[in-house]
DNA sequence: CTCGTAAATATGTTTATACATATTATGTAT
DNA sequence: ATACATAATATGTATAAACATATTTACGAG
């Protein structure tokens, strides 16, 4: 009942939340179905199907045709994080974003890469690594790999005004990617390039991107001591 | 096309999909008007509405009254993940769950605990420290403060049969929470604990839960060298 | 009693229609 | 030209109706 007198499918969800908040109806209870809430709430059977859709989605609800819609038993089992973008998460803090391409050649990827961008064994591929700064303090260190053939255009590239994830970016569609995160044991490269102490422990996120059944690239971004990432439901 | 002859929204989703992934329709650039799509693809309006909205919904599109729809500049901003339910996540790898319960005390919190559950100074909560190990090995170590105020029957929990997540999950709701994932350097005491070397790197996630304005519980999962947390788009 | 089939039922989807709302474009008065 | 009211327009939402689909229950033949 927000604006207009009509019930709004917010209206419903809002509601309906609210009583697997209290437990008025607990995990595993079935609810009542569409056509009776419906009715109960003075609206279309659509506007609760649109706002039950919405809490199975979140992981909520369980919903199975005929049996009928349950609470889950593990309420909230996913949540969403934002993709870290460099540039724009240093901007968004008020910094100022910079990147030095530290090295930038031809390759042969070793085995895991290889098998993890399924290219043909032997072929170098392009390989770069670029230290990413905030305010002018290393940020992130980026080691990438990417697939020449999938991306021919790349030879020409010197990714100096754009790096080389804001280069793919522009240049090149995908319509995939697979996300790891992990932590690593700083080793002495890595701190120095990251200007921390080795051994320290930093958060690390392995992405590979892909587009039509090609891997475009895979990258791993080791961030600087310190680094949260964060999201809440 | 898919079933039936009928143009479901998830065709047209499809559809659309390539479109963008193939930079027919390039980022930033307006695409036609959901009218107008519907007569070409010959579905209702209503069915190219759900198409478009689960896209913006995902990041890929970006739509506004009387402008129109168009093209994400920087497609694909989110992802989701699974939020870890540690006996899940473990019997899903065909191993065996078992915890430890090291400690269980009624302490003061440190000033940064206490701000981040909202508590009153001075008050001792239920600090709680949890091993939990996969057939046999550790696998994470946890320490949680729990908001007795909140949840005054965890009194008399002493969570043997039930980790304390699983306990709370049981007999509290709740409505919100926040995520935070960092790495840190394993200390003496974490190394011992998880049976790894000092200084080893370690992720880290740190989840704080509400219910009704007031946090219930907040944890820190210290996980074993070598964890990772996969998602994909 | 068992197995397979038919009926029942809750959710899922599509459609046409109507109206709401945000935002841009337009036009008019100053 | 500028400010402001007004119209135009694309998306957003609600509804009733019809049908699709998955799944369970009931039933009947053997």
């Amino acid at each position: 009942m927000s604006k207009q007198d009509r019930i709004s499918w917010q209206d419903v969800q809002n509601e309906v939340r609210q009583r697997i908040s209290q437990r008025d109806w607990k995990p595993g209870e079935y609810i009542p179905h569409e056509a009776e809430l419906a009715q109960e709430f003075g609206c279309a059977r659509a506007t609760v199907n649109r706002a039950l859709r919405g809490l199975a989605e979140a992981g909520l609800l369980e919903r199975r045709r005929r049996a009928g819609t349950r609470v889950a038993l593990n309420p909230v089992r996913r949540a969403e994080f934002a993709i870290p973008l460099i540039r724009a998460e240093i901007e968004g803090k008020g910094q100022r974003h910079t990147h030095r391409v530290c090295l930038r050649e031809m390759r042969l990827p070793p085995p895991d890469v290889q098998a993890r961008m399924q290219i043909p064994a032997q072929v170098p591929q392009l390989f770069v690594q670029t230290l990413h700064l905030a305010d002018g303090t290393p940020y992130v260190f980026e080691r990438r790999w990417i697939n020449t053939s999938a991306v021919p255009a790349v030879e020409g590239a010197d990714f100096v005004t754009y790096s080389p994830n804001e280069w793919l970016m522009r240049e090149v569609a995908f319509d995939g990617g697979d996300f790891t995160f992990s932590a690593l044991t700083a080793s002495a490269a890595e701190a120095e390039m990251l200007a921390c102490s080795p051994g320290e422990g930093l958060f690390v996120l392995d992405r590979t991107t892909h587009h039509g059944g090609q891997v475009i690239t895979s990258v791993r971004l080791v961030f600087h001591p310190g680094y949260q990432m964060h999201t809440r439901i």
